[in-house]
Parts: structure tokens; C-alpha cells; sequence
DNA sequence: CTTTACGATTGACATTTATCAATTCATGCC
DNA sequence: GGCATGAATTGATAAATGTCAATCGTAAAG
């Protein structure tokens, strides 16, 4: 692993309040590993051995059930997947499949729990990150309970131009199918859902979203930061 | 608060494993509150300041946004609820009302938080607790996305009748309305999904649901382990 | 006992979403 | 450049869900 990236992963949140063994033996019981895209990481119901840790790429988190697939969430770099099922020593809940080619640390879960174990400063921030990600899926929950697909898209578009420094453009990184399907939705449906927020204030071209009309994409979105804002 | 009150909630996964002296102090702390039916308990957007422990009754978890309502849980006793908003010092981002005269145990955030930095073994509890809940929530995506409601409704009915022992009935303990509301639909399709699923080996007679034949259910519902078991 | 209130149900209809098929578009490959 | 592949879009239709109004049923209040 680079310098640069075991830098990075220690700025994560979940690692940065860790003592500096803890941190250590943390990276040392881990395998770097690199994957084309494509390839599926892990697999819903297997038993949770690894904590995965998003080096470089782009991975896909999704499950299925009732003869259905749908996207849980998009994990990009630097970022954690699975902590949840590690913990608990349970099997996995969702499967992840990579979306580019990527470089993933995979931390042997026995190895997790025993450094939580030993460094409050650790499981404290572990604490923080769960309570964040219980927050997130509640959030997720709302989102899809409370809103229309066209909603959830234009509420989506603010929030991805809000990171990416609110410039009023956004690019997809990966697929369309892989945005509907983590929107809640098929791509046809997606398809049309563009379309309906094209009237209210946003230009498609391709792979960039644009927002020509902040004003009117708001009034149609109307978000919420008990649902919007990033946890 | 009765004894044995205080020794159900001694019993609860959170405090079982804490030190004697960290559930006195929390205990001691709480303020144990009567209310009745129909009461708001907690708002949300308002800031988190007290863990809230359901000792009698039944309270009703809901959100807002987008103009419409739902309902995100419902908990019985004995039953923690908002802990990540304690944990994380953050605002609420589900309501809460009392469904039925109930008792509940409120502490305040600051002693929680004070517990789990004193006591390594309250705070390994908090992680088992929020990873638990994290995978509740994940079930729920899950869930919510991958099904109709009819699913939703067939899948919920197993799940209540496993967890009252299996025996083929189940009493719904609260107004159809909040059911209609935790299943992600309006009471008037949860009246249509009622009637869809009495062709699948159910009957319904107000309250009472009964499971006339298991086999049909199960092969509509096509429960999954990893939406249906209870985490 | 009657009245009243309110939740549950039903019917009619509108909206949203999914499905299936056909076509267009973009991209890599030869 | 031309072709092949797969994603994206569009159209037609069906299924699921929501909305509005009317009715039914039940239980509390007088």
C-alpha cells in the first residue's frame, strides 16, 4: 500500500482517534487487494470475515430478495463497507460488486473486534460511525417511503451537486441502470424521471446532469435535512 | 419505578453487560414518565436529550417529509429508542407519540454518553446495539424496495405470528391505520392487500388475523431470511 | 336505546411505477 | 469507416398504489 493511502484511511473517521499499534496492526493483518470491475467482492448470507476499505474505485453495495435486485448504496474512496455484519460476527446482508477497477484493504474481522476490544479510543469511534449509519438508513428509509421516484432523483441531483461543491453540475460516474436502481426505481423509469425534472430546471446531456434553474429544482425536490443532509 | 420494572430493563442486551454502578447511575438519573394515549413524546428536528425506554405500553415511531407521514416502528416494551441521536449528540429524526397509556424511562443524553465512556463493557453493549439496529434498518430497505405491499403485508404477518409462538394467529395491537402506515401504504390499499392475501391461506376478522393455511402464505409471501429474521 | 364519531371498507378513478417491445445512441473492436 | 454490443430511451400497456367519496361497522356518549 502506498504511504498516501494508508495516510488516507487513517484520516477516516472511524480510524483516526485510534492509537497508533491499534492502527498498525490493523493495516498489517490486512490484504491490499485490486480488482477489475465487475467482480463481485462479497456475497449476501456468507459470514461476515472481512471489513472491507475502499482504497481506490468504486464499489457497489446491493441485495436482492423476492426475485428482485436492487442498489443499497455506492461506496467510494476512502470508505467502509460492512462494518455492521463484522461486528456482530453475522453474515452479510447485502453483496458488493466492484464498478471500476479497485484497490480494497480487507481487514480479517476477528482482527476488527480484537483492536475494539483493546483501544476505547477505537470503539468509540466505531460507536460514532454506527449511530452515523443507522442515521443514513433512516434517512433511506424516508427517502423512499415519503417521496415519488421523480422526487427522490431531483432531491439526489442537489444533494451529489452540494458535494461535488454545489457548481450546478454533476457527473454520473457509473451507470444509469446502477443510479435507478439505487433511486428505487427501473431504468425506464429513471428514463422518465428525467425527463420530469427537465421542466424544472435541469438539463441532461448524456452522463452530466446540469442545474440550469436552482430555484425551480428546489421548489419541485422540496428537501429535508432530516432526509437530505449527509450524515 | 417497580423492581421488576427495573429488572426487565436490567435484562435488556444494552445494560445487561454494564457494571452494577454505570445501570444505577443511569437509572438513577431517568426520570420515569406517565402519559397518555395519543401523547408526543419527542419531535423531530428537536435536539436528542434523553434515551427513551419503553417500560409499559406502546409507542409509535414517525417521520415527516415531502407533506406525507409514515411510520418507522413500533415499540414495546421493554424498548430502547433514539440511542444513535443520544450516542452522537444530534437531532431526532423521527417523532414519537404514544399509542396506548404507557410508562417510559427517560435519561438524559449527557449520563448515557458519561456511561459509555466509564464503562468499556455499557459501551461494547451500544456497539452490539447500533450494529443490530443498523441491520434492522438495512432489512427495512430491503424490504421496502424489493416488494409490493402485499408482500410487505403476507411477510409481516409470519414475522408477528413466529415471534407470539408460531401459533397460527396474531392480534393486531394497534389501529389498522398505523399498520397501513408501517407497511409504506394507505389504509385503503392495506384494506385491498388484506383481501389479496385471504386467497393465500389467511382470514381476517377485525383484529385478528389467523394463517388458515401456512403453505400458501409462505409460497406468496417468499419470506427471506435476510429481510424476515429478526435481528 | 339512540345518537354520534371515527375507523375500516368499498367503489370509481387518477397517478405512479413496472413490464415488454422497439428503437436510438454510444462505444469499442475489427 | 463499418460493425457489433449493450446501455439508454421511447412507446404501448399492465400492474400497483394513491385519492376521493360513499358506506358500513363498532364502540363510546348521551
Amino acid at each position: 500500500m502506498r504511504p498516501e493511502d494508508a495516510a488516507a484511511i487513517r484520516d477516516l473517521p472511524l480510524f483516526h482517534d485510534a492509537r497508533e499499534e491499534t492502527f498498525a496492526e490493523l493495516v498489517r493483518a490486512g490484504f491490499l487487494q485490486r480488482f477489475p470491475p465487475g467482480v463481485v467482492l462479497i456475497n449476501e448470507s456468507d459470514p461476515a470475515d472481512f471489513l472491507h476499505v475502499v482504497v481506490e474505485g468504486l464499489v457497489e453495495m446491493f441485495a436482492t430478495g423476492a426475485g428482485r435486485e436492487t442498489t443499497i448504496s455506492i461506496v467510494r474512496p476512502v470508505g467502509v463497507f460492512i462494518l455492521a455484519a463484522v461486528l456482530n460476527d453475522d453474515v452479510y446482508l447485502q453483496s458488493a460488486r466492484t464498478l471500476e477497477k479497485s484497490q480494497v484493504l480487507m481487514i480479517p474481522g476477528e482482527t476488527v473486534r480484537a483492536a475494539m476490544a483493546a483501544d476505547p479510543a477505537f470503539m468509540h469511534a466505531i460507536v460514532t460511525e454506527l449511530a452515523r449509519g443507522y442515521r443514513r438508513k433512516v434517512k433511506e428509509v424516508k427517502n423512499q417511503k415519503l417521496r415519488t421516484g421523480a422526487e427522490r432523483l431531483a432531491n439526489w441531483l442537489l444533494q451529489e451537486d452540494a458535494e461535488a461543491g454545489g457548481e450546478g453540475w454533476v457527473e454520473l460516474g457509473f451507470e444509469k441502470r446502477v443510479l435507478s436502481s439505487l433511486l428505487g426505481m427501473t431504468p425506464e423509469n429513471l428514463s422518465r424521471a428525467l425527463a420530469t425534472i427537465r421542466t424544472h430546471g435541469v438539463s441532461v446531456e448524456g452522463a452530466i446532469m446540469r442545474i440550469t434553474d436552482r430555484q425551480a429544482l428546489l421548489r419541485f425536490a422540496r428537501p429535508s435535512p432530516l432526509i437530505d443532509q449527509p450524515e
